[in-house]
DNA sequence: TCCACTTGTGTACATTTGTTCACAACTCGT
DNA sequence: ACGAGTTGTGAACAAATGTACACAAGTGGA
Protein backbone atom coordinates (compact mmCIF):
# COMPACT_ATOMS: atom_id res chain seq x y z
CA UNK A 1 0.00 0.00 0.00
CA UNK A 2 1.53 3.77 -0.36
CA UNK A 3 0.82 4.01 3.13
CA UNK A 4 3.12 6.70 4.94
CA UNK A 5 5.83 5.67 7.01
CA UNK A 6 6.17 6.38 10.62
CA UNK A 7 9.54 8.18 10.78
CA UNK A 8 10.83 6.70 14.74
CA UNK A 9 13.25 3.41 14.20
CA UNK A 10 12.01 0.43 16.45
CA UNK A 11 8.46 1.91 16.08
CA UNK A 12 7.02 -1.59 14.92
CA UNK A 13 8.47 -3.34 17.98
CA UNK A 14 6.97 -1.27 20.44
CA UNK A 15 3.73 -2.11 18.58
CA UNK A 16 4.36 -5.35 18.36
CA UNK A 17 4.42 -5.67 22.18
CA UNK A 18 1.76 -3.48 23.29
CA UNK A 19 -0.19 -5.70 20.94
CA UNK A 20 0.67 -8.59 22.76
CA UNK A 21 -0.24 -6.95 26.16
CA UNK A 22 -3.74 -5.88 24.83
CA UNK A 23 -4.28 -9.13 23.66
CA UNK A 24 -3.16 -10.23 27.30
CA UNK A 25 -5.29 -7.78 28.59
CA UNK A 26 -8.47 -8.99 27.00
CA UNK A 27 -8.65 -12.23 28.21
CA UNK A 28 -5.86 -14.22 26.16
CA UNK A 29 -2.99 -16.57 27.83
CA UNK A 30 0.43 -14.89 26.93
CA UNK A 31 1.44 -18.76 26.04
CA UNK A 32 -1.92 -19.23 23.70
CA UNK A 33 -0.66 -16.26 21.39
CA UNK A 34 0.66 -16.84 17.58
CA UNK A 35 3.02 -14.51 15.94
CA UNK A 36 0.52 -14.06 13.46
CA UNK A 37 -2.09 -13.03 16.05
CA UNK A 38 0.21 -10.74 17.52
CA UNK A 39 1.32 -9.01 14.27
CA UNK A 40 -2.28 -8.54 13.39
CA UNK A 41 -3.13 -6.77 16.22
CA UNK A 42 -0.20 -4.78 15.79
CA UNK A 43 -1.72 -3.50 12.01
CA UNK A 44 1.62 -5.32 10.73
CA UNK A 45 2.86 -8.12 8.28
CA UNK A 46 3.91 -10.98 9.88
CA UNK A 47 7.06 -11.05 8.69
CA UNK A 48 7.99 -7.90 10.31
CA UNK A 49 8.29 -10.14 13.84
CA UNK A 50 11.21 -11.47 13.00
CA UNK A 51 12.65 -8.08 12.22
CA UNK A 52 12.35 -7.72 16.22
CA UNK A 53 12.21 -11.16 17.87
CA UNK A 54 13.81 -14.59 17.26
CA UNK A 55 9.95 -16.02 18.53
CA UNK A 56 7.17 -15.68 20.92
CA UNK A 57 9.48 -16.58 23.90
CA UNK A 58 11.88 -13.99 22.93
CA UNK A 59 9.44 -10.91 23.17
CA UNK A 60 8.23 -12.63 25.99
CA UNK A 61 11.69 -11.63 27.62
CA UNK A 62 11.63 -8.67 26.47
CA UNK A 63 8.30 -7.67 27.98
CA UNK A 64 9.73 -8.83 31.05
CA UNK A 65 12.78 -6.27 30.81
CA UNK A 66 10.06 -3.11 30.36
CA UNK A 67 7.76 -4.67 33.52
CA UNK A 68 10.90 -4.58 35.18
CA UNK A 69 10.94 -0.68 34.43
CA UNK A 70 7.44 -0.66 35.93
CA UNK A 71 7.67 -1.83 39.03
CA UNK A 72 11.17 0.24 39.61
CA UNK A 73 8.71 3.59 39.00
CA UNK A 74 6.39 1.91 41.36
CA UNK A 75 8.81 1.35 44.34
CA UNK A 76 10.24 5.23 43.87
CA UNK A 77 6.58 6.37 43.89
CA UNK A 78 6.16 4.31 46.89
CA UNK A 79 9.24 5.93 48.83
CA UNK A 80 8.57 9.57 47.74
CA UNK A 81 4.76 9.09 48.74
CA UNK A 82 5.11 6.64 52.08
CA UNK A 83 6.68 8.92 54.81
CA UNK A 84 5.00 8.28 58.42
CA UNK A 85 5.25 4.73 59.30
CA UNK A 86 2.22 4.69 60.71
CA UNK A 87 0.24 4.37 56.92
CA UNK A 88 2.55 2.85 55.41
CA UNK A 89 1.15 -0.71 54.30
CA UNK A 90 -2.50 1.31 53.35
CA UNK A 91 -0.28 3.49 51.27
CA UNK A 92 2.00 1.18 49.96
CA UNK A 93 -1.08 -1.18 49.03
CA UNK A 94 -3.06 2.28 47.27
CA UNK A 95 -0.12 2.94 45.27
CA UNK A 96 0.28 -0.67 44.21
CA UNK A 97 -3.40 -1.04 43.31
CA UNK A 98 -3.33 2.01 41.33
CA UNK A 99 -0.56 1.38 39.52
CA UNK A 100 -1.25 -2.31 38.79
CA UNK A 101 -4.63 -0.22 37.21
CA UNK A 102 -2.73 1.76 35.35
CA UNK A 103 -0.75 -1.16 33.78
CA UNK A 104 -3.26 -3.80 34.13
CA UNK A 105 -2.03 -5.26 31.11
CA UNK A 106 1.62 -5.61 32.41
CA UNK A 107 1.06 -6.65 35.76
CA UNK A 108 -1.26 -9.35 33.88
CA UNK A 109 1.51 -10.67 32.15
CA UNK A 110 3.49 -10.58 35.33
CA UNK A 111 0.68 -13.31 36.89
CA UNK A 112 0.53 -15.01 34.25
CA UNK A 113 4.02 -15.55 33.72
CA UNK A 114 4.85 -17.01 37.08
CA UNK A 115 3.43 -20.28 35.96
CA UNK A 116 4.25 -19.75 32.00
CA UNK A 117 5.35 -21.85 29.62
CA UNK A 118 8.48 -20.48 28.69
CA UNK A 119 10.98 -21.28 31.47
CA UNK A 120 13.22 -17.83 31.02
CA UNK A 121 10.01 -15.63 31.29
CA UNK A 122 9.51 -17.72 34.28
CA UNK A 123 12.54 -17.11 35.95
CA UNK A 124 13.01 -13.07 34.94
CA UNK A 125 9.56 -12.42 36.89
CA UNK A 126 10.89 -14.55 40.05
CA UNK A 127 14.18 -12.58 39.60
CA UNK A 128 12.26 -9.19 39.77
CA UNK A 129 10.33 -10.38 42.66
CA UNK A 130 13.36 -11.08 44.36
CA UNK A 131 14.69 -7.76 43.58
CA UNK A 132 11.57 -6.19 44.84
CA UNK A 133 11.98 -7.80 48.01
CA UNK A 134 15.31 -7.27 48.58
CA UNK A 135 14.87 -3.63 47.94
CA UNK A 136 11.97 -3.65 50.62
CA UNK A 137 14.19 -5.18 53.08
CA UNK A 138 16.93 -2.18 52.57
CA UNK A 139 14.51 0.51 52.54
CA UNK A 140 12.85 -1.13 56.20
CA UNK A 141 16.20 -1.48 57.65
CA UNK A 142 16.74 2.41 56.52
CA UNK A 143 13.77 3.62 57.92
CA UNK A 144 14.60 1.16 61.23
CA UNK A 145 11.45 -0.12 60.88
CA UNK A 146 13.05 -3.92 61.87
CA UNK A 147 15.67 -3.34 64.47
CA UNK A 148 15.36 -6.58 66.02
CA UNK A 149 15.41 -9.07 63.01
CA UNK A 150 17.79 -10.93 61.47
CA UNK A 151 18.60 -10.31 58.01
CA UNK A 152 17.58 -13.49 57.67
CA UNK A 153 13.80 -12.99 59.11
CA UNK A 154 13.78 -9.83 57.34
CA UNK A 155 14.50 -11.20 53.94
CA UNK A 156 11.81 -13.99 54.95
CA UNK A 157 9.29 -11.28 55.95
CA UNK A 158 9.91 -9.29 52.54
CA UNK A 159 9.73 -12.34 50.57
CA UNK A 160 6.35 -13.15 52.50
CA UNK A 161 5.05 -9.66 51.90
CA UNK A 162 5.99 -9.48 47.85
CA UNK A 163 4.55 -12.51 47.92
CA UNK A 164 1.25 -12.00 49.75
CA UNK A 165 0.90 -8.86 46.82
CA UNK A 166 2.16 -10.30 44.08
CA UNK A 167 -1.30 -12.84 44.83
CA UNK A 168 -3.40 -10.44 45.17
CA UNK A 169 -2.62 -10.06 41.41
CA UNK A 170 -4.84 -12.94 40.45
CA UNK A 171 -7.71 -11.49 42.64
CA UNK A 172 -7.59 -8.44 41.09
CA UNK A 173 -7.17 -9.87 37.31
CA UNK A 174 -10.75 -11.40 38.02
CA UNK A 175 -12.58 -8.64 38.68
CA UNK A 176 -13.51 -6.16 36.02
CA UNK A 177 -10.90 -2.92 36.28
CA UNK A 178 -14.06 -0.47 36.72
CA UNK A 179 -15.33 -2.62 39.25
CA UNK A 180 -14.21 -0.09 42.24
CA UNK A 181 -16.14 -2.25 45.03
CA UNK A 182 -14.54 -5.90 44.14
CA UNK A 183 -10.85 -3.52 44.14
CA UNK A 184 -11.57 -1.95 47.59
CA UNK A 185 -12.44 -5.31 49.27
CA UNK A 186 -9.49 -6.73 47.85
CA UNK A 187 -7.25 -3.58 48.72
CA UNK A 188 -8.78 -3.63 52.06
CA UNK A 189 -7.87 -7.49 52.51
CA UNK A 190 -4.42 -7.01 51.37
CA UNK A 191 -3.23 -4.30 53.82
CA UNK A 192 -4.64 -6.54 56.93
CA UNK A 193 -2.96 -9.26 55.41
CA UNK A 194 0.16 -7.21 55.61
CA UNK A 195 -0.34 -5.90 58.86
CA UNK A 196 -0.63 -9.66 60.22
CA UNK A 197 2.46 -10.40 58.82
CA UNK A 198 3.97 -7.33 60.50
CA UNK A 199 2.81 -7.99 63.96
CA UNK A 200 3.98 -11.46 63.29
CA UNK A 201 7.63 -9.90 62.55
CA UNK A 202 7.90 -7.67 65.58
CA UNK A 203 6.92 -10.24 67.81
CA UNK A 204 9.01 -12.96 65.75
CA UNK A 205 11.92 -14.27 67.80
CA UNK A 206 15.26 -15.33 66.17
CA UNK A 207 15.44 -18.66 68.28
CA UNK A 208 11.73 -19.90 66.45
CA UNK A 209 14.23 -20.42 63.26
CA UNK A 210 14.64 -24.61 63.33
CA UNK A 211 17.98 -26.24 62.61
CA UNK B 1 -6.35 -50.89 12.64
CA UNK B 2 -7.03 -53.98 13.75
CA UNK B 3 -5.91 -53.17 17.10
CA UNK B 4 -7.80 -54.68 20.32
CA UNK B 5 -10.30 -52.53 22.13
CA UNK B 6 -9.70 -51.53 25.72
CA UNK B 7 -13.08 -52.62 27.71
CA UNK B 8 -13.60 -50.12 30.10
CA UNK B 9 -16.10 -47.75 29.25
CA UNK B 10 -14.45 -44.16 29.48
CA UNK B 11 -11.66 -44.95 29.06
CA UNK B 12 -10.71 -42.53 26.73
CA UNK B 13 -11.76 -39.45 28.76
CA UNK B 14 -9.12 -40.41 31.53
CA UNK B 15 -6.44 -40.71 28.86
CA UNK B 16 -7.19 -37.31 27.46
CA UNK B 17 -7.38 -35.31 30.55
CA UNK B 18 -3.80 -37.65 31.85
CA UNK B 19 -2.88 -36.75 28.01
CA UNK B 20 -3.18 -32.85 28.96
CA UNK B 21 -1.52 -32.72 32.45
CA UNK B 22 1.19 -35.40 30.52
CA UNK B 23 2.21 -32.36 28.56
CA UNK B 24 1.39 -29.66 31.23
CA UNK B 25 3.86 -31.50 33.26
CA UNK B 26 6.49 -31.49 30.23
CA UNK B 27 5.93 -27.72 30.61
CA UNK B 28 4.06 -26.84 28.29
CA UNK B 29 0.87 -24.19 29.38
CA UNK B 30 -2.84 -25.66 29.32
CA UNK B 31 -3.73 -22.96 27.30
CA UNK B 32 -1.56 -23.12 24.40
CA UNK B 33 -2.69 -27.16 24.26
CA UNK B 34 -4.76 -28.14 21.14
CA UNK B 35 -7.56 -30.93 20.41
CA UNK B 36 -5.47 -32.73 18.10
CA UNK B 37 -2.46 -31.99 20.50
CA UNK B 38 -4.19 -33.84 23.44
CA UNK B 39 -5.56 -37.09 21.47
CA UNK B 40 -1.64 -37.01 19.77
CA UNK B 41 -0.70 -37.63 23.09
CA UNK B 42 -3.15 -39.64 24.49
CA UNK B 43 -2.86 -42.16 21.40
CA UNK B 44 -6.76 -41.52 20.01
CA UNK B 45 -7.66 -39.97 16.72
CA UNK B 46 -8.41 -36.54 16.92
CA UNK B 47 -12.43 -36.45 16.51
CA UNK B 48 -12.60 -39.06 19.85
CA UNK B 49 -12.73 -35.70 21.72
CA UNK B 50 -15.60 -34.54 20.78
CA UNK B 51 -17.19 -37.63 22.62
CA UNK B 52 -16.29 -36.35 25.72
CA UNK B 53 -15.74 -32.79 25.60
CA UNK B 54 -17.19 -30.13 24.05
CA UNK B 55 -13.52 -28.16 23.69
CA UNK B 56 -10.56 -27.48 25.67
CA UNK B 57 -11.79 -25.08 28.40
CA UNK B 58 -14.42 -28.32 29.35
CA UNK B 59 -11.85 -30.30 29.89
CA UNK B 60 -10.15 -27.81 31.69
CA UNK B 61 -13.34 -27.68 33.70
CA UNK B 62 -13.51 -31.58 34.54
CA UNK B 63 -9.69 -31.19 35.28
CA UNK B 64 -10.65 -28.68 38.14
CA UNK B 65 -13.15 -31.31 39.49
CA UNK B 66 -10.77 -33.94 39.77
CA UNK B 67 -8.47 -31.94 41.16
CA UNK B 68 -11.01 -31.40 44.44
CA UNK B 69 -10.45 -34.84 44.66
CA UNK B 70 -6.83 -34.35 44.66
CA UNK B 71 -6.93 -31.55 47.41
CA UNK B 72 -10.20 -33.25 49.16
CA UNK B 73 -7.32 -36.50 49.42
CA UNK B 74 -4.57 -34.36 50.87
CA UNK B 75 -6.45 -32.91 53.63
CA UNK B 76 -8.05 -36.04 55.00
CA UNK B 77 -4.49 -37.17 55.03
CA UNK B 78 -3.40 -33.81 56.81
CA UNK B 79 -6.35 -34.65 59.28
CA UNK B 80 -4.94 -38.11 60.55
CA UNK B 81 -1.82 -37.09 60.83
CA UNK B 82 -1.15 -33.88 62.50
CA UNK B 83 -1.74 -34.87 65.78
CA UNK B 84 0.43 -32.89 68.08
CA UNK B 85 -0.20 -29.29 67.55
CA UNK B 86 3.45 -28.21 67.99
CA UNK B 87 4.82 -29.61 65.02
CA UNK B 88 1.48 -28.57 62.87
CA UNK B 89 3.29 -26.84 60.54
CA UNK B 90 6.14 -28.63 59.60
CA UNK B 91 3.82 -31.75 58.96
CA UNK B 92 0.78 -30.17 57.03
CA UNK B 93 3.90 -28.69 54.46
CA UNK B 94 5.59 -31.88 54.57
CA UNK B 95 1.83 -33.36 53.31
CA UNK B 96 1.27 -31.00 50.81
CA UNK B 97 4.87 -31.15 49.44
CA UNK B 98 4.91 -35.06 49.37
CA UNK B 99 1.06 -34.93 47.32
CA UNK B 100 2.87 -32.34 44.92
CA UNK B 101 5.32 -34.27 44.50
CA UNK B 102 2.78 -37.45 43.82
CA UNK B 103 0.43 -35.06 41.95
CA UNK B 104 2.67 -32.96 40.44
CA UNK B 105 1.05 -32.26 36.95
CA UNK B 106 -2.41 -31.81 38.65
CA UNK B 107 -0.66 -28.89 41.40
CA UNK B 108 1.28 -27.54 37.98
CA UNK B 109 -2.18 -27.55 36.58
CA UNK B 110 -3.84 -25.97 39.72
CA UNK B 111 -0.54 -22.73 39.79
CA UNK B 112 -1.48 -22.22 35.65
CA UNK B 113 -4.70 -22.18 36.14
CA UNK B 114 -5.01 -19.30 38.66
CA UNK B 115 -4.12 -16.90 36.01
CA UNK B 116 -4.82 -18.86 32.90
CA UNK B 117 -7.24 -18.56 30.14
CA UNK B 118 -10.52 -19.87 31.23
CA UNK B 119 -12.48 -17.86 33.41
CA UNK B 120 -14.54 -20.81 34.46
CA UNK B 121 -11.50 -22.27 35.38
CA UNK B 122 -9.99 -19.62 36.99
CA UNK B 123 -12.91 -19.46 39.28
CA UNK B 124 -13.16 -23.07 39.91
CA UNK B 125 -9.50 -22.98 41.21
CA UNK B 126 -10.23 -20.15 43.19
CA UNK B 127 -13.33 -21.66 44.65
CA UNK B 128 -11.48 -24.49 45.49
CA UNK B 129 -8.74 -22.70 47.71
CA UNK B 130 -11.47 -20.57 49.03
CA UNK B 131 -13.26 -23.90 50.88
CA UNK B 132 -9.73 -25.24 51.92
CA UNK B 133 -9.00 -22.05 53.71
CA UNK B 134 -12.76 -22.62 55.29
CA UNK B 135 -12.12 -26.22 56.28
CA UNK B 136 -8.98 -24.54 57.30
CA UNK B 137 -10.75 -22.62 59.72
CA UNK B 138 -12.71 -25.21 61.02
CA UNK B 139 -9.61 -27.83 61.80
CA UNK B 140 -8.06 -24.42 63.77
CA UNK B 141 -11.22 -24.25 65.73
CA UNK B 142 -12.05 -27.77 66.43
CA UNK B 143 -8.66 -28.13 67.59
CA UNK B 144 -9.03 -25.04 69.96
CA UNK B 145 -6.01 -23.71 68.04
CA UNK B 146 -7.63 -20.23 68.00
CA UNK B 147 -9.93 -18.89 70.37
CA UNK B 148 -8.91 -15.55 71.09
CA UNK B 149 -9.52 -14.99 66.97
CA UNK B 150 -13.40 -13.44 65.81
CA UNK B 151 -14.42 -15.73 62.79
CA UNK B 152 -13.00 -12.43 60.37
CA UNK B 153 -9.70 -12.99 61.65
CA UNK B 154 -9.40 -16.06 61.60
CA UNK B 155 -10.57 -16.34 58.10
CA UNK B 156 -8.44 -13.61 57.38
CA UNK B 157 -5.71 -16.20 58.37
CA UNK B 158 -6.50 -19.13 56.88
CA UNK B 159 -6.75 -17.20 53.65
CA UNK B 160 -3.15 -16.04 53.64
CA UNK B 161 -2.20 -19.54 54.65
CA UNK B 162 -3.41 -21.08 51.98
CA UNK B 163 -2.48 -18.18 49.28
CA UNK B 164 1.41 -18.58 50.80
CA UNK B 165 1.26 -22.25 50.23
CA UNK B 166 -0.29 -21.90 46.94
CA UNK B 167 2.30 -19.42 45.88
CA UNK B 168 5.07 -21.63 47.16
CA UNK B 169 3.91 -23.76 44.04
CA UNK B 170 5.27 -21.41 41.84
CA UNK B 171 8.17 -22.42 43.22
CA UNK B 172 7.81 -25.89 43.40
CA UNK B 173 7.36 -26.16 39.40
CA UNK B 174 10.83 -24.22 38.99
CA UNK B 175 12.70 -27.03 40.47
CA UNK B 176 13.14 -30.40 39.16
CA UNK B 177 11.20 -32.47 40.68
CA UNK B 178 14.31 -34.89 41.82
CA UNK B 179 16.09 -31.83 43.08
CA UNK B 180 15.78 -32.90 46.62
CA UNK B 181 18.03 -30.08 48.19
CA UNK B 182 16.25 -27.45 46.34
CA UNK B 183 12.76 -29.16 47.58
CA UNK B 184 14.16 -29.23 51.13
CA UNK B 185 14.82 -25.21 51.10
CA UNK B 186 11.22 -24.72 50.05
CA UNK B 187 9.45 -26.68 52.29
CA UNK B 188 11.86 -25.04 54.85
CA UNK B 189 11.04 -21.31 53.97
CA UNK B 190 7.71 -22.42 53.30
CA UNK B 191 7.03 -23.63 57.08
CA UNK B 192 8.81 -20.29 58.33
CA UNK B 193 6.12 -17.97 56.57
CA UNK B 194 3.13 -19.99 58.25
CA UNK B 195 4.80 -19.75 61.70
CA UNK B 196 5.81 -16.01 61.27
CA UNK B 197 2.14 -15.78 60.24
CA UNK B 198 0.87 -17.48 62.94
CA UNK B 199 2.74 -15.14 65.70
CA UNK B 200 0.77 -12.58 63.55
CA UNK B 201 -2.26 -14.15 64.45
CA UNK B 202 -0.98 -15.12 68.16
CA UNK B 203 -0.59 -11.25 68.52
CA UNK B 204 -3.21 -10.24 66.96
CA UNK B 205 -5.97 -7.79 68.71
CA UNK B 206 -9.04 -7.42 66.69
CA UNK B 207 -8.83 -4.07 67.27
CA UNK B 208 -6.25 -3.99 64.55
CA UNK B 209 -9.23 -4.14 62.04
CA UNK B 210 -9.63 -1.20 60.59
CA UNK B 211 -13.67 0.56 59.89
C1' DT C 1 24.86 12.65 -3.46
C1' DC C 2 25.61 7.88 -3.18
C1' DC C 3 25.90 3.60 -0.84
C1' DA C 4 25.47 0.31 2.87
C1' DC C 5 22.19 -0.86 6.28
C1' DT C 6 18.16 -1.32 8.64
C1' DT C 7 13.14 -1.76 8.73
C1' DG C 8 8.74 -2.96 6.59
C1' DT C 9 5.98 -5.29 2.61
C1' DG C 10 3.96 -9.01 -0.32
C1' DT C 11 3.93 -13.49 -1.96
C1' DA C 12 4.46 -18.21 -1.24
C1' DC C 13 4.19 -22.85 0.80
C1' DA C 14 4.34 -26.83 3.59
C1' DT C 15 2.24 -27.98 8.23
C1' DT C 16 -0.94 -27.95 11.53
C1' DT C 17 -5.28 -26.93 13.29
C1' DG C 18 -10.51 -27.43 14.48
C1' DT C 19 -14.44 -29.60 12.97
C1' DT C 20 -17.77 -32.45 10.02
C1' DC C 21 -19.46 -36.78 8.39
C1' DA C 22 -20.24 -41.53 7.51
C1' DC C 23 -19.03 -45.91 9.14
C1' DA C 24 -17.20 -49.85 12.34
C1' DA C 25 -17.01 -51.97 16.83
C1' DC C 26 -18.41 -52.63 21.26
C1' DT C 27 -22.10 -52.72 25.36
C1' DC C 28 -26.32 -53.68 27.28
C1' DG C 29 -31.30 -54.36 28.23
C1' DT C 30 -34.75 -57.27 26.74
C1' DA D 1 -29.67 -63.01 20.24
C1' DC D 2 -30.93 -58.73 18.32
C1' DG D 3 -31.50 -53.83 17.92
C1' DA D 4 -30.53 -49.29 20.01
C1' DG D 5 -27.32 -46.45 21.87
C1' DT D 6 -22.68 -45.39 22.79
C1' DT D 7 -17.77 -44.96 21.82
C1' DG D 8 -13.92 -45.03 18.57
C1' DT D 9 -12.12 -44.67 13.56
C1' DG D 10 -10.65 -42.74 9.13
C1' DA D 11 -10.91 -39.63 5.42
C1' DA D 12 -11.75 -34.99 4.24
C1' DC D 13 -11.31 -29.79 4.10
C1' DA D 14 -11.27 -24.92 4.84
C1' DA D 15 -8.75 -21.94 7.69
C1' DA D 16 -4.82 -20.56 10.17
C1' DT D 17 -0.03 -20.91 11.34
C1' DG D 18 5.27 -20.41 11.17
C1' DT D 19 8.77 -19.27 8.29
C1' DA D 20 11.56 -18.18 3.89
C1' DC D 21 12.67 -15.16 0.18
C1' DA D 22 13.03 -11.25 -2.75
C1' DC D 23 12.06 -6.60 -3.02
C1' DA D 24 10.72 -1.47 -1.63
C1' DA D 25 11.20 2.29 1.35
C1' DG D 26 13.35 4.77 4.45
C1' DT D 27 18.03 6.16 7.28
C1' DG D 28 22.64 7.95 8.22
C1' DG D 29 27.58 8.61 7.28
C1' DA D 30 31.16 9.67 3.57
Amino acid sequence: MAERKRRKPGETRDKLMEAALTLVGKGRHFASLGIREVTRQAGVVPTAFYRHFRNMDDLGLQLVDELGLVLRRMMREARQNVLQADKLMEESVAIFISHVQQNRNFFIFMAQGLAGESRAVQEGIRSELRFFSSELSNDLRRLRLAEHLGDADLELTCDLVVRTVAFSLTDLIGVEPDDDYQIEQIKKRTTRCLQLIFVGAANWQTGNRPE
